[in-house]
DNA sequence: TCTATCATACTACACTTGTCGTAGGTCTGA
DNA sequence: TCAGACCTACGACAAGTGTAGTATGATAGA
């Protein structure tokens, strides 16, 4: 697996959060604050369907993509490429957020993934 | 702040360990895992100076480079970055690295950074 | 049936990133 | 003082990314 660029990756997203869609539907239903032109997400879907994150499907006039990597595999992925590239450690990527501000809501939600994670298998 | 490609964030990782030096002594020192032709690095350094991650000095028959921008800071801006573009709160951060697989240790000290960051167990 | 519409496939193009090569100046030992 | 050795500045070039235009085929009313 490879990290994606950032439009991509808003294309997958918005693809996560909709299942198989069409590239219309995609546009109007999740992608508008984008502003990108019809022509633009076809090419972000060609390039992720390049790169295996994505089938392409006819379906009737339109195609149909459907992701192949779900949001959670990709995120697994990712987080352990983010600690590699500059953190080392969760520990450090935390500090890092805790330095420029981390609300106490996300503390909170934190402490609470922490407790689930140490309490479950053991 | 921008984020930084991975070539030059290494460099500046370099930069940061060792403070202020010269593009030869960086590549001895830290960058020589990399085995970069000496011009590669002059460019990196170069591209860092345009965008004001480091500084030039002429320092003898060399030039020296200073990061302008600390590593505590580019990481708080990064790791806010990374949330930002996929995961939303530190909690999905940590539950993506858990799916994958988080070390014991590596759990451990994070629950210390948030016992120290809650003002202690109280 | 002819045309306006829409979807797709293909092409384009500037900018960024990864990686060096070349040209030309300076220092240093022979 | 002259050839290497080094250094930097600048150019280059392929691949990847951001963004869209063009060509072309299917479609659905008029």
């Amino acid at each position: 697996m490879k990290r994606l660029p950032d439009t991509e990756l808003e294309v997958m997203k918005a693809l996560w959060t909709t299942g198989p869609d069409t590239p219309r539907a995609l546009l109007e239903a999740r992608l508008a604050p984008f502003s990108w032109a019809a022509n633009t997400i076809n090419t972000y879907l060609s390039r992720l369907a390049d790169k295996g994150f994505v089938a392409v499907r006819r379906e009737g006039k339109s195609n149909l993509y459907t992701p192949l990597v779900d949001q959670e595999a990709y995120q697994a992925f990712d987080s352990r490429a983010v600690l590699d590239r500059l953190y080392g450690s969760p520990r450090n990527f935390v500090a890092a957020l805790a330095r420029q501000g981390i609300r106490r809501d996300e503390l909170e939600d934190l402490q609470a993934l922490l407790d689930q994670l140490n309490g479950g298998p053991q």
